[in-house]
DNA sequence: CAATTGGTTAGCCATAGAGCTAACTATAGG
DNA sequence: CCTATAGTTAGCTCTATGGCTAACCAATTG
């Protein structure tokens, strides 16, 4: 219960440990064995298979078993997913910078218009 | 020692918190002050400058304080620097893309050219 | 079939994270 | 000067996270 995160959360939170963004890299490249990502980290496999169970459940990385070896692949759905958090972001951000620089050319407008001579109203916001 | 982590670390875990993110949203729209901030949130404000402190240490938000207020801005180069992560992986595994389908092109001529009438060789890796 | 290889499960430990209350500091306003 | 406002500090809980070992399948391979 009450324990169904965003999946944002899951995939930042995936994404904020270096071992697990090194496995992320890794499979960009190409798919891979748990054996084969794991063989470049100095850990113990079971603390390894957790960085994989938290990135697949975060969706970022989907797998199968055939045989003996599970076999890795990156589900780029997820990765495109939070790309787009930050291209929102952006735009909003980007957004406000017009309209700041709007007022300031208003600003800039008015106080050609006006000449300095007498009290200047108080600005309101911002 | 040992505990300057990646400064990427600290942004994604940062923005793992469905609260900071709100806060990240909310400063794109503009600076606020902690209260501000705080107010739609139902949390004490000992918890919630926790999470503005987190976002300053990971460089997302700068702060002032100026006589007994704190305003908050985004800061936009850390959320930049996130970003281009994304597009970076994003650019190896579409390079993989293309070198697959180049891949899978390069078969179906091979295909082509030769009759498949006698034992195929067996296919090496990927 | 026995031994190896490749993962998996179970369970332990230490630290970090997110929340709280209570008490404190320091400005702003009456 | 007194009080209310806006943050801040200190210190406590509880849970989640990241690591480990030990023991355990289940496919290959000799």
């Amino acid at each position: 219960m009450a324990n169904q995160l965003n999946r944002l959360d899951q995939i930042f939170a995936a994404l904020a440990d270096p071992t697990r963004r090194a496995i992320v890299m890794r499979l960009c490249a190409g798919e891979a064995s748990v054996g084969e990502l794991a063989d470049p980290f100095d850990m113990a496999l079971p603390s390894f298979m957790k960085h994989i169970h938290v990135l697949e459940v975060s969706g970022l990385v989907e797998s199968e078993k055939s045989g003996r070896v599970r076999t890795c692949r990156l589900s780029p759905d997820a990765l495109v997913g939070a790309e787009d958090w930050f291209q929102q972001q952006r735009a909003i951000w980007e957004a406000r910078l017009d309209r700041f620089e709007a007022y300031v050319m208003k600003l800039k407008k008015e106080r050609a218009a006006k000449r300095p001579s007498r009290t200047t109203k108080k600005k309101g916001s911002e």
